[in-house]
DNA sequence: TAAAATACCTTGTATAACAAAGTAGTATTT
DNA sequence: AAATACTACTTTGTTATACAAGGTATTTTA
């Protein structure tokens, strides 16, 4: 029972992990561990092989744009931050994701 | 740019899919086409290629079960009823569900 | 200098949604 | 009565995403 509950946990989250990460990126640049960090913060466990394929693919969509940055503490960061394009699409998904909330309360009644 | 949108869209609602089908059918027995259609009318767009196959994945997994029935205009129909199972199920997809809207504000702040 | 830590990246697998096509029973039209 | 339309259920092949697991490289620490 409990691994149908965690499956379908796990595909809610789906998609939604998208416009999370431009969430993130619309408040301040990060690198992808940070990212992991705040999404745990908010409840949300994200790992790496998520995470950096879906930051290329935003980027390479125009969405995002990077830089290497070096650490006080470790090698090079590759901070992410957010393209105008990026932020235009927010907005759209901003009334995605409120149609979806209400959708769901539509069908609850 | 619109199709990037549409993609997202659409990744958003997957894996919300189940937890409205058992939504519907926790307030009433349902036969496929009629779940499409009320999942249209709450904006929610489903493809028979979708829901015939999570129709049988939940009965499998014995969230649901069906009868056939016939119809006064058409082939019979295939009515799903929610079980004892699906509907605790339902409970923890209540928290699992508000969990995720609590996820993205506070990820919004 | 070896081990640990940090950070990035890639590959293979599983799953879910969808498009599209198919099957079959029932109703309608000619 | 035969052909067509309609309703409903089902299956197949494709695509996309998340994840587990493993890999590379740089820096710090023991």
């Amino acid at each position: 029972m409990e691994y149908i509950v965690d499956n379908i946990k796990s595909q809610m989250r789906k998609g939604l992990l998208e416009y999370c990460i431009l969430l993130i990126l619309n408040k301040k640049e990060a690198y992808a561990s940070s990212i992991i960090e705040e999404l745990k913060q908010a409840n949300m466990i994200v790992v790496e092989g998520t995470l950096y394929p879906l930051l290329i693919r935003q980027k390479n969509q125009g969405l995002l744009n990077y830089r290497w940055e070096e650490s006080t503490q470790g090698p090079p960061r590759k901070y992410y931050m957010i393209t105008d394009k990026g932020r235009s699409l927010i907005s759209e998904m901003d009334l995605a994701w409120q149609e979806i909330v209400s959708t769901i309360e539509t069908i609850r009644k």
